[in-house]
Parts: C-alpha cells; sequence; structure tokens
DNA sequence: GTGAAAGCGCTAACAC
DNA sequence: GTGTTAGCGCTTTCAC
C-alpha cells in the first residue's frame, strides 16, 4: 500500500500539499493538483482512514443498535438511518442486542476507543434499560422509548391505538377484543381507554397478551382465538399490537370457520409485508419506520459535530385499510 | 480523552509499559500491572482504536453489502455474519447494493483506505455483476453467486427444485405451473428438467416471469392467477419460486374461489416468516440463511489473515411441509 | 522487567 | 501556493 509519502516523491512535491489536494483542492494550483492526482492515480493510493481519524476529533462512523430479532420493522429503521448517514459521510456500524441481556458495553467501548462517533438504538416500544454508568456523556439518540435521558425519535402509540379503535366503532363493531404484548402495557391503555370513551365497554374475557418476537407470537395467536372459542364470547373485532399476531390471529379464526371480516374484523400494527400478503389483507397502523431511522441518525450526526438538537420527536401514524376491518 | 502517556504518569512507568499491559500482560510484573490497571481505571483510559489499527495490518471489521430490499432472508445472513465476526473480535460495517446499480466503489474504497479488511456481500440467486478492476486483490466472499473468482457459499437451487416438483408429484399433482423470477433461469431450468424427467409434460402457458422484489412481487402472483384463470387451464400445482410470489398466487387463488391445497397446490421458495403466516401455511423450500452468513464471515476471516480457505461452499435446503401442499 | 526512541500516515500550524 | 515540522496515540525494536 502506497503512502502519502510515495505519492509526494513521485509527484515531487511535500506530502502537504499532496494532503491538500485531497482535503482542501481549492488552494493549490491546477498544475501541481494534476501532477499529485497522475502520481496518486499511477500508485493506486488510497488515504489511510485510521491516520487520518487519529488527527480528528470525528471518525465518521455510527453504531445502528437493534434488537436481537428477524423483522423487517428493524431493517427499515437501519435502512433509513444508512440513507441519511451517507449523505453527511458517515459509515454505519451494526450493533446488536439481546432483547433480555441488554449489552450496550462494548458499544459504549468502540465509540471510547474512537471507532465511532455515537449510536442509534432501536429499543422497541415499552422497553426499558436500566442506565449504563459509561454512557454518560457519549452521543446516543434512541428510537421509541427514552434511554438515559438522550434525545429520542418515537410515535405516539396511544393516539395510534385510540385511532384505530374508533375506526372499528365507525365500522359499527362493539364487542372489541384486545391481543396485546406481555412486555407492554401502553396499548392496552389506549385500548381501554378508547373504548371507554365512545361510550362501549370490554370485556377482561376478550384481552390477552402475547408474545412479541419469534414463532412465540404465532402461539399466542392460537392461544387468544382457542380462548374466546372454549369461552363462547366472539367479539365482532379484534385489535391486535402487530400485523404477525393480526395475521396469526386471522389465519386460526379461519380454520375455525369464522369469517374476517364479516365475523370478526381483525386490525394490525407495524404494517410490514405480511399485512398486505395475507388473505384478507390487514388493515393496519402504519409507523414511518425509515423516516425514524433517518431522524435518528440526522439527530445524532447533529449532536456529534455538536448542534443543539432536539429532545424528542413525534412521528404521526396512519390508518392503512385493508380488506380484515 | 486520556491517553497511553496519561496513564504511564499517573502510574509512574513508561508508555511502552502500558502499552504492554494491555496487549502482552504475560511480560509484566503483577505489581506494574497492578498499578498501571488501576491508573487506567482511575483514568477512564481507553487505547485508541486509530492508533491501534495503524500499526497493524489488520482492523478487526469486515463490511456485509446486501441488496437494498428489505427482506428478512438478508437480516438472517447479516446476523449469522455478525455472530460468527464477534468470536473473532470484528466489527460489521454495513453496506449496501443497489440492485440495479450496482456500488461496490465505495466499500472497496474502504477497504483500500484499511477502514476495514474486507467484504462479504450477499449477491442473492442468480444475479451477476461485472467485474470491479479495483476490487482485485481485496478479500470477497459472496454469497449466492460466484464473483471474480472469490470464494462463494451457495446452495443448489437447481436440486432444491427438483425435489419440490418430485415432492408435488408424489402427492399426485400432475398439471404444474411455474411463476418464477424474471431475472434468472436456474430455477425455471430446474423445473423443466424435472417435470420431463418424471414423464411428465410442462405447459409454456402455466410458466411466467415474476418480479423479485417490493409491491411488484404481489402484482406478478396476481397477474399470474389472473392469466391462468382467462386461459381456462387450471393447474393442480404450482411451483413459486418464492414465499413472497407463493404467499400472492394462494391469496388470489382464494379470491378467485379457488381451494388451496385442494384444487391448486402451491409451493414457495425461502421459508421466510410469511410461509407459516398464511393461511393455509406455505410448503416451501428453505435455505439456512444464518448458517450461510456465518460461513461466508469465517471463510472472509480467514482469507484476511491469511489462510487457506475453500473456492466454494454448498448447503442442503431441505422441504418444509405445511398446508398448501 | 522496563525504558528510550523510532515511526505508522496523516493534518495543521507556521513560515516563506 | 508550497514546504517544513510537530505531533496525534500507539506498537515495537533495541538496549539495559
Amino acid at each position: 500500500m502506497s503512502s502519502i509519502k510515495d505519492v509526494a516523491r513521485e509527484a515531487q512535491v511535500s506530502i502537504a500539499t499532496v494532503s491538500r489536494v485531497f482535503n482542501n483542492p481549492a488552494v493549490v494550483s491546477n498544475q501541481t493538483k494534476t501532477r499529485v492526482y497522475s502520481a496518486a492515480e499511477k500508485l493506486g493510493y488510497t488515504p489511510n482512514f485510521s491516520a487520518k481519524t487519529m488527527r480528528k476529533s470525528i471518525v465518521g462512523t455510527i453504531i445502528v443498535m437493534i434488537p436481537d430479532i428477524s423483522n423487517t420493522f428493524f431493517i427499515d429503521i437501519v435502512r433509513g438511518a444508512q440513507d441519511y448517514a451517507e449523505t453527511r459521510g458517515y459509515n454505519i456500524l451494526m450493533g446488536r442486542f439481546d432483547i433480555h441481556h441488554f449489552d450496550l458495553q462494548k458499544y459504549i467501548k468502540l465509540v471510547k476507543s474512537k471507532a465511532a462517533d455515537g449510536i442509534v438504538m432501536a429499543i422497541g416500544h415499552n422497553r426499558h434499560f436500566a442506565p449504563v454508568a459509561e454512557a454518560k456523556g457519549i452521543p446516543i439518540v434512541t428510537i421509541e422509548e427514552e434511554f438515559m435521558g438522550n434525545p429520542y425519535i418515537y410515535v405516539d402509540n396511544f393516539e395510534a391505538i385510540s385511532e384505530i379503535v374508533e375506526y372499528l366503532i365507525s365500522k359499527k363493531r362493539s364487542q372489541i377484543g384486545f391481543l396485546g404484548f406481555k412486555s407492554e402495557r401502553e396499548r392496552l391503555l389506549a385500548f381501554k381507554n378508547a373504548i371507554t370513551k365512545n361510550n362501549l365497554k370490554y370485556d377482561e374475557e376478550l384481552i390477552k397478551k402475547g408474545d412479541e418476537f419469534g414463532e412465540a407470537v404465532y402461539a399466542s395467536a392460537r392461544e387468544y382465538v382457542e380462548a374466546i372459542l372454549k369461552i363462547g364470547k366472539i367479539p365482532d373485532a379484534v385489535v391486535c399490537a402487530s400485523d404477525v399476531l393480526a395475521a396469526g390471529v386471522i389465519k386460526w379464526l379461519i380454520k375455525n370457520g369464522l369469517r374476517v371480516p364479516q365475523d370478526v374484523a381483525v386490525t394490525g400494527f407495524d404494517n410490514i409485508e405480511v399485512a398486505e400478503l395475507v388473505q384478507p389483507g390487514i388493515t393496519t397502523v402504519e409507523q414511518p419506520r425509515e423516516i425514524m431511522g433517518r431522524e435518528a441518525a440526522r439527530l445524532l450526526i447533529n449532536k456529534i459535530e455538536g448542534h443543539e438538537v432536539a429532545k424528542k420527536i413525534a412521528f404521526q401514524t396512519r390508518i392503512v385499510v385493508r380488506e380484515s376491518a
């Protein structure tokens, strides 16, 4: 690998000039520039990244941490962050955390050792993590939940659930069930609140909490359907906290001879690919995932570069109507 | 940020000793070690990554490039690669390429500038890219297809399709249609070959090529179903080149009053989450995605570290039987 | 077992 | 417009 020295020798200029050609070309004469460029070309010179960042306070790399689960939701966030980061000349280092054993330490270390400048963490709704002392002072932006007072990007789940409940009510549904997540309460509270606000009643027997990730989600949906069938109370609508749960519920309702949406309307949350692919297509709530990723990256980079940034940024969800409700 | 100098001063040793304590602790006395450790602790010292890698030939970062599409398939590959890379002390830098405008250049530059050591590229089946001169000599491992003579990881699609066709035949299906990808021929060839080998005939009117990514996939499935309905030739089975295509076909068949699998059996390819979520569940071909990611990372890192590596590694697919066929 | 010193490749004063 | 030089934080001979 040839270095700046080699290029300088080849072009018969000083290394400072070579450096200038690549970092501040405006100040060097055209003649010299041409000489340097062709010398660099000839030697296949590429400036050394480490040497460069060693002299700078900013490395140009941000870490994007997502939970350890296969989910298009998080990929879209990464994609959004990467899209934006690219425009600012930053690279993305992938980080992951186990949803049960939060381990931020490793990535904090990368930032402290100046392998990266900061961290975007897609926490996921209603997950909360204990503060990490070492994280103090390093640039962090989170998505969906707040962490240690750092800026965060979120959507108003409470409002989203209210809207979907009201949508169902507008469709003349009155006996509405709810399948939420074990790990969170916000959507459930929103659900109950929306029902009550509209002078309806919810039935605790039609409210259950399911799993959030992996195969278990699917099993939760089945259990829910079997439970309501067993007690013989069939709601005329079910609000689910994710599209995967909704897909599962639809699948098991149909298997048991019920029609969706004629007998039971079902709504999802997230608007991932699945919502479109199942039959009937799922009416759901969309979150602007890519945009959230972008914004998180923007905030983080601004913070890294020393600008003042917003404390939190909320995005609006929207209902995507398909056939299931 | 405190540096090695500060620690040396604090511990009253030379900077060389501090360096040894962190890189080759065996050679320094316990007494000194303790002094250095506590000084480092006190000052919150973290070795500077750039300074370190500037002196080493290996950085400890590999780039994983995936196509610019939201698909669990590729995430699993990234996850597998990251899992393994971690065990070898490597980080993952995310790379992306537009499937239409292949741009490897940017990442090659990162490797040349020693911001990373090599590249894993998840090309995707039957996509081929023109050689890139600059890529010569940098460590690259690809997934699914060969690129410029570099090592690659793949599954035998030909065999996989044969198996699924034979599975359908064993289920007494004889009029089998095929919905493939515009961009590839291998699966189609495998399909035709399997049909002929088993003394059946395929009908060109029941063979179509669909889109591979995004919303268009879904439209392709619809077009396929509408086309066969229009010509009035309903096959008793359809082999699809992806689960998403299969899900679409199932959806439109059902919408048109056909039963799956009673009237038409449908098979997919990939075994992504969707295959389980739709009703009926999709019988499909599974590729060991995470393992493929792991192996790619392993090969790449071995190559980076100067070991001899395999030219190509094949993995076995397996049929996952659900209800659709 | 430890220290002094050279040097990795580069940037940024500072001088001319 | 260009060159000289100090030094970023570290590893690694080479002495002792």
